[in-house]
DNA sequence: GTGCACTATGACAACGTTGTCTCCCCCCGG
DNA sequence: CCGGGGGGAGACAACGTTGTCATAGTGCAC
């Protein structure tokens, strides 16, 4: 900036008040300034900007598991979408399901001094984030709430989805019926499992443990999976998949399968349609989730000091024909 | 800092010394330090660091056209893979096919500093990027070259994989067959156009321009194409889907036709295997992509100065079922 | 006891901006 | 001719850090 002063004749002020467009400079001088900053190729220094000012910095952060996941992809595309029309840039990174590299993403994020943070929680613990809210940095949880401390949450209908579930299925004649889940320490996988549980009490079916597997999901684990599940006397003869990533795990083992059963898939995923049978899943809009996320999340930082938010978004099940098969 | 400083007794120079490691510190005051850190939820302001020292900011740039797309999204985990190797953050913007919005991405990150860009370009001009990287900002362009710059480029065998696809089709007896791209503003559906037609030539198939659509995916457009190209007298008997949108959007329009042609898609994607009949691709790899363009990047952020490099990524043709139909 | 090396700490400037205050000049009214 | 007002511009400090240099105190060899 310096340099743009002195090949313009003028002072540093000067060129502050013409790059940021302040009244009362002479159009003649903003001219020179405007021929030495174009020249020079001069931009100005943000950071030291939002340092001086002690403005916002016009980032956010967002901690997903992993940016690469369509479900979480599309969920970082609904952010940025309103955090463009906030004039808000997005630092992303994931977490990988480990909640040191979770809290080590947050903590960095701080020091970059963040407008707000929006995270999908990995671990359970969140009590290291009681001093950056405290010292002003919103923090919004999406998809599963915060394991220790109160914050706004926004989440979907995990229980009520896979209840739905259920009872389609069992609307269908199904009484065995299969759950295969995520790791228990995952908040959407546990809820969806206690939704699993209550699903089958109201439809009058036994809840039986052997017909439910809840581990990180494989193509292998969960191959191994359907050969106990669907094998035998006691076979099901359907089977709900606990998120998208079992989903298409278990559609690979069941594709050369001699014998298919019923199959409901929570949340939705492209192509569900085109598949033979068609998937029946429990969709949520993903869109939705990080648009309100975010919405809260800015509402936060212009100001807003309500008590914690929990939000949560409806499901609705799409009956496309795996779920709609007899025993 | 300073009210660290006071509080722990110390200058704030004290304070700048044990929040950075130094040695040279009693550790009775140390541990004040850090009881005054503690107590007070301090953290350091990265930006302020970074002003002070000159350093690089630790984050870079990446720009795509639209990170919810999942051909995106995987380009953006292997990059940020990299970035976190080498202990950097990552902004993440959509450009959404629109070089405005790229443009103003790409001067925002550059007032904000970044140690260098990523960039998926939407438009052909680039010339407003020769100052900032004459003043030191990498580029790195993936997926498609710049416009009217010499820059460091990764990209894909676009051509080869399409003249590939072709003769895979004729191979298995086809002779007419339809090529549904995108717009032919964007690089790769110019070149895998490109590659079409040497495709045809070289297995000694005439080009029909009447087989050929370039416009923006879209159901409709894509419906509409499949209705004109494979009906008729002179209907195509097979049809090259020229990226993943198109793929999908052909698959939809073709799942309720009477009669369905041999297809092969250029890029790969999820579920492609398990659909009737499985899609055969031309498929490349986008992680090896965005960690070629990362890889490179890192290099001329730590000071390599040799000449621009320009990467072709080789692409494999993965035969599944429903190239390998006769007409 | 003197000098020297070494440890522990602090004062101060600087990074690139911008807010505040001040100054100068010109124009206009009285 | 003088005073006041407003437009245009600059000097300076400050944002939160850290690099440089200076200083005070300690221990040790001579």
């Amino acid at each position: 900036m310096s340099d743009v002063a002195r090949l313009a004749g003028v002072s540093i002020k000067t060129v502050s008040r013409v790059v940021n467009d302040e009244p009362a400079v002479h159009p003649d001088t903003a001219e020179r300034v405007m021929a030495a900053i174009e020249q020079l190729g001069f931009r100005r220094n943000l950071g030291a900007r939002n340092l001086r000012r002690g403005s916002t910095t016009g980032t956010i952060g967002l901690i997903v598991e992993d940016v690469g996941n369509p479900f979480y992809s599309e969920l970082n595309r609904a952010v940025e979408r309103i955090a463009t029309s906030f004039g808000r840039q997005v630092l992303t990174g994931s977490s990988e399901e480990n909640s040191d590299r979770e809290r080590e993403l947050v903590l960095e994020f701080c020091a970059r001094r963040v407008d707000g943070i929006l995270v999908v929680p990995a671990g359970l613990q969140h009590g290291y984030l009681v001093p950056e809210m405290r010292a002003g940095t919103p923090v919004v949880f999406i998809d599963r709430p915060a394991g220790d401390i109160v914050a706004d949450t926004v989440l979907v209908d995990n229980l009520g989805g896979t209840i739905e579930a259920v009872t389609h299925l069992a609307k269908h004649g199904h009484r065995r019926i299969a759950f295969l889940g995520d790791s228990p320490d995952i908040f959407t996988a546990a809820e969806r499992l206690r939704g699993f549980r209550e699903g089958c009490v109201r439809n009058g079916i036994s809840y039986d443990e052997s017909l439910v597997s809840m581990r990180t999901p494989t193509q292998e684990g969960i191959g191994d999976a359907v050969k106990r599940l669907l094998h035998g006397p006691d076979a099901a003869t359907a089977v709900i998949a606990g998120n998208n990533r079992v989903a298409v795990h278990l559609l690979r083992a069941l594709a050369h399968a001699e014998y298919r059963p019923a199959m409901v898939g929570f949340d939705d995923f492209e192509l569900a349609d085109l598949l033979d049978p068609p998937v029946t899943v429990v969709a949520h809009d993903v869109s939705a989730l990080g648009h309100a996320a975010a919405e809260l999340l800015f509402a936060r930082v212009q100001g807003d000091q309500s008590p914690p938010r929990k939000v949560v978004l409806p499901v609705h099940l799409v009956a496309r024909g795996s779920g709609e098969v007899a025993p």
